[in-house]
Formats: C-alpha cells, structure tokens, sequence
DNA sequence: AGTTATGTTGTAAGCGCTTACAAAACGCGC
DNA sequence: GCGCGTTTTGTAAGCGCTTACAACATAACT
C-alpha cells in the first residue's frame, strides 16, 4: 500500500527518479520485458524493445544498481587492492584495468592496503561487503583470512605482479627474480665489484623482497660478499632515493654501481648524484626497476628492468570477467619484464 | 516455499555464506536486533549485543551491501571520476581521498574520463547506477547532463581542482589562473623576455585553459606580444615536455625561458635541455605547475607552483561525507597553490 | 487443419537487508 | 501492586530489480 501510496503521489514525487516500474508503465509492458530489454535485448521483439527503449529515454530512466545486484546476485563491480595509488607504476596499471574494465560495463572500487597485509584484509572485507564480482590484489602473499573470505563468497580473484607457476592462486605477472637477477648480472658483467643496493622496504612486501633477495643471491655466487652497509631499505620517495644514495657515496669503499628497487629510488639517486657533480655512468653507475615513462626521459637515460604494468591490468580484467561469466580461461599467466640498457650504466672507473 | 527448502538444505549450502537472518537464529533473536546491532549498537542491550556478535563472528558474517543499499538507500560508496588516474598529481589526490573515506567507512568507486566530457558523463551515469552516495569530480566544467542526472538522483557532488566562488556548484580548489600568472610574473620580475610555454592540452580542460590563458594575459600585459611559435600544447608525458622543448630551442628567437603547464612536461623540458648541454637556469629557465615529489628532488631542482592535491582529496571526501549525512558544511573551499621558487629560475643569460 | 516447436510476453516470488510500528519488558513513584 | 513512561525487542512490509514458470502467439511441420 505504501507503493500505492507512492502512485497517487507521483507528481509530488517528480525527484525521486524514475523506477523500472515506472518505465513498464509508461511502455505499456511488464517490469520483466522492460528488465529483459536492459539484459537481454535478442529476447525482446523489435518493435516492443524500441518503445521500451523510448521510455527509457524519455524518462531518464537510470538502473538501480543495488536492487539489480540484489536480485541478479552479481553487482558488476570489481574490486582492486594496491599498496597504494600514489604510486606510478601502480597508476598506470590500476588505469588500464579500469578503462578495460568499462569497456566490459564493470566499474572499479578501488582500495589501499599502504604496504600492510593487516589492511589488506580490513580492505578486502569492506569490498567483500560491497559485493565485488571480482577482486585483484598485488603480490602473492596475503593474510589467510582473505583467502577464506574470498573463497567463502565464491569470488573469483588473481594475483598480479608476480607469477608463480605452483602456486594455489591465479596469478598474472612476471618473476620479479629473475630481472634483478639479471640486471645484477648484468652490471657484473661490465666488471663492477662494488655494488651497493637501494632496496624498496621490503616488509610485507613479496615483490620488494624478491628483488632484494636476487641481487644479494647473485652477488653471492659471484663471490662478493654484501656488505651491510651498501644495502639499504627505503621508502617509495625520490628524496628516499637521494638520501640513501648520499649515504652511500659516504662509504669508505664507494660503490661503482647502485642498484636500485625501482625506479624512483634510482631517479632518487640519479639526482644526488648529479647533485654532487658525480658524471653517471662514468663515474657511477645506476639502475632501476620498474619502467616509469620518466626513466626513459630523464638525462642520463636510466638503464632499468620494463616491467609490464598496463599489461597486467588489462588482462587482470580480462580474466577476472571472464571467470565471472563461467567462461574457462588461463589463470596463470607469465609476462615478461625486459631489461632496459640506457645511459645510467657503463663499466666502472678505472680509478678503481 | 524456496527460503524452506534453503533451510532444509542448509548442510549443503554451506559455501553460500551466512546472512543476516542466520545470525538472527544463531544468535536466537530476530533479525532486526542484529540489524541494530551492526548500525544502531546503542540501541541493544548489552548482553544481547555481545551475543549477537559472538555469532557474526562464529559464522563469519559479511554484510550484503546491496541489500543493505537497497534497504537503507545509501551505498556507502562514494565516486570519483578524473580525467586519468596515470598521473602522479591526481593519483595522489585520489589515494588521499580513498584513505579518508575509508576511515569513515566509505569506498571509492574509480572512473576515469580521458579528459573527454563526454566520456565523463557515460562514466557518471554508470557511477549512478551503481547508487553512489556522493561524486568528486575534477574541474568546473562539465557536461549539463552530468548535473542534471546528479539532481535528479539527489547526489552530493564536489568540483574539486578549482576554486570559483561565484559557481553554482560546490567546489573545492585554487585559483589555476592566478597562480599561473604569480609565476609569469616572477619570470617577468627577473628580467625575462623571451618567454615560451608548453602547455597542456587544453581541450575540454578548464585547468590547463585557465593556466595558459594567465600566461598569455600577463604577457600581454607586459607588452609582450606572445609569438604563436613559442606556445606549444602536448599531451602529459614527459617526451612530450622533451619534443616541446626541442622545438622551442630551434626557434630563431630561443627562449629564456619557458612556462610548463605542469611539472611533467617541465622535466621533459629540463631534461632535453640537460641533453642539448644548456645549463639550467643560466642558459634557460624552466618552471613547473602541480608540485610533484620529484620537481623538488630533481637536480637542479624545479620551480614550480605547489598545488593542494592531497589536501583536495581530504576535504572532498569529507564535504560529502558530510554532506550525506545531512550535516551542513561549507560548500567552497579555497585552498592556496604556492609559488616553490627552486633552481631552475635565475636572471636571463646576458649574451641576450 | 491439427500438432508441435519456437518465440514472445506476463505473473509473481524472491534477493538480504532496514525500519516503521507494535509489542513486550522494565523501572519508578505512589 | 498498579499505572505510566522508557527502553528493548520483534513483526512484517517493503527497497527495485531479475528470472523461473506459465501463458499465449506464431511459425513450421505433417
């Protein structure tokens, strides 16, 4: 009676906007031939559909996300986790799966985890609560819960940045490693010795981790032992990026090469550099990892690893409403990251 | 009938996740109680409420939210779209404003417009659809339609990135114009002349339009008639700040100067520069617009107008927030863009 | 024409929650 | 012990949509 209510009053309540009802009457049709001609158009005779079609216009009739969740039990929403946004290399991905995202009519809910798993699965429940069809989380370690959560709600999700081929969950990325494996190789093989390393903070960090862990790992079998004080741990900042690098050229046994977790701690150490009248390479050598378009730009150009950001947003998305709509699809895919040699990089200095 | 046999298959369906109505009977009280315990706790008792969330917990229960929108007509979820989130300067805001409303137990929904109007307009209706409480959007202006649909459905909206008092929407921002004239007229206080710009692309972007229009005005004033060689529009890329700038460093009049629209196309300036062997700033003086990290990192460092980005996000998440929960609020906030005077300013060279 | 397969539309029962309203329980003063 | 106001809880009617199912119309066969 209360809907009843509502009709005699409809000219008071000209604001509240048009509902699926209001449109079936004005067509002359029934709520379900008016919902079928948002969903299912082929199901619709031709003529019926476009007066529906009329109405809709005519009305401004816009769907109501919440009831057609409710009753369809799918929101087409989906969901994305990152450390954070304000983050290039994450921007760019984050990006290109919203954009491939809409292209399919699902929309992005966004969320940050600021580094911390805890976080991560407060985040992940309050997306949950919103009724994601899907949900895309970076790295591959995450807290138990949202696993259980997700497995739970029967929502699909994939881990991007990373591949694994053993493991349990989708993964889309690339062997975050390898790269820094070779580019340590790399800068070994131009005859440094002293290398120093720039690392992201890796604490609850999968992929700063692997990276840390490769570089040590291969200056190992080459027989250099690192030495504490050459590698340190900073924050995602250019300033971070000067700082350690201001630290480092401090050191007794100045290092030739500086080996950075990404890029903006070696744009970071770029700078001080330069702002020391270091000439790089000739004098230092630098490198990053990551691939920010700047890289490519700055003066010296810096050699650093390509890694395929937008990629995996796009078929992060891909996958995600793919598996949504029970369509089956490879749920782990392996991207590369390439090696970008520029102009940061060259042999040590003889002074050596 | 069907919610029975749901009950009677209980033992089977226990993927599907428990609702409200299982903690109710978990818990042994209606489904109301437990409502009031999730949104109105003062309103149960103690020793009822304590139960009722021992059972949330023993069934790990998960909120429904469109039900609970569909129920309560609000999302909880508030939406944004900017014309790209790959793009340090709004990824920034955008992390600041999702950090907010996530503290008040908001999440963002994330569109993205490609600086194109009308692609905003089919982002915001597809952000209505999915029943937002409230929208951010970026700039003064706008597609009719998108303020149309917008009242119609009664969402609180913010124009954030500018300032304008006079607007009939709320907006929370800076005066683009004025603090690009502040920096012209610094460059012009120097003694520079031969002042060039690169801007950003101006289409269908009231920012960019206001900052080259305060350039060119203030020039104008100055008598000097702005030569249409010397001011150039690009895309925001770096390489595009580069290829500007080595357009302009071709020209017979070179400039001393040259005004970014923003900072990325002023390290893409100062980087071609770098590149050609001008020394910054005494060959040439660059300045920026927006205040990125790494204009203050970069060597040398970059002058430039530090934008309220973070600030924005914060304070829009908060005026809609506000605004939805029916609490007055000022609805035009004016934040300050400060001039940042760094390295890459100096007198024009003599040799002119 | 009669029968069957196919295509098109309508009816109505939920989806899981909130909330107005009613009912019950409680506390207090007398 | 009663009446009254207050607090606490329950009942049930939706929120606006989708979709199984039924009903009807039409096309395709014998």
């Amino acid at each position: 009676m209360v809907k009843q209510l509502r009709e005699i009053l409809k000219i008071t309540r000209q604001n509240s906007s048009a509902r699926l009802e209001d449109v079936a009457h004005h067509a002359g049709v029934s709520t379900a031939t008016v919902s079928r001609v948002l969903n299912q158009p082929d199901l619709v005779r031709r003529t019926l559909r476009d007066r529906v079609e009329a109405s809709i216009n005519d009305l401004g009739y816009v769907a109501h996300g919440a009831a057609r969740a409710l009753a369809s039990r799918r929101s087409r929403i989906i969901g994305a986790i990152v450390p954070t946004i304000d983050n290039a290399i994450f921007s760019s991905s984050i990006q290109s799966l919203q954009k491939r995202a809409s292209e399919f009519g699902y929309t992005l809910l966004l969320a940050s985890s600021d580094y911390s798993l805890d976080r991560e699965k407060k985040e992940c429940q309050a997306l949950l609560e919103q009724n994601i069809d899907g949900l895309i989380l970076v790295g591959e370690e995450h807290d138990p819960a949202v696993f259980s959560m997700l497995k739970s709600k029967q929502v699909p999700y994939v881990n991007i940045w990373c591949y694994n081929e053993d493991s349990e969950h989708p993964n889309i990325g690339f062997d975050n490693y390898l790269a820094a494996k070779q580019i340590t190789q790399y800068l070994l093989d131009l005859g440094h010795r002293q290398i120093a390393m720039i690392a992201g903070v890796v604490t609850e960090n999968d992929r700063a981790s692997a990276r840390l862990n490769a570089v040590m790992d291969t200056l190992n079998d080459a027989g250099l032992a690192a030495e504490n004080d050459s590698i340190l741990q900073r924050d995602y900042q250019v300033s971070s990026g000067r700082d350690a690098a201001k630290q480092l050229l401090k050191l007794d046994k100045q290092p030739t090469a500086i080996i950075c977790g990404n890029d903006v701690l070696a744009l970071g150490a770029l700078f001080e550099c330069q702002a020391q009248g270091l000439k790089v390479p000739s004098d230092i050598s630098i490198v990053g990892y990551d691939g920010l378009e700047i890289a490519a730009q700055v003066t010296p150009a810096l050699t650093t690893v390509v890694i395929p950001s937008i990629q995996m947003g796009v078929l992060a998305a891909e996958f995600l409403i793919s598996t949504i709509n029970k369509k089956p699809i490879q749920s782990k895919i392996k991207l590369e990251a390439e090696l970008a040699i520029r102009e940061t990089t060259s042999k040590p200095p003889r002074t050596n």
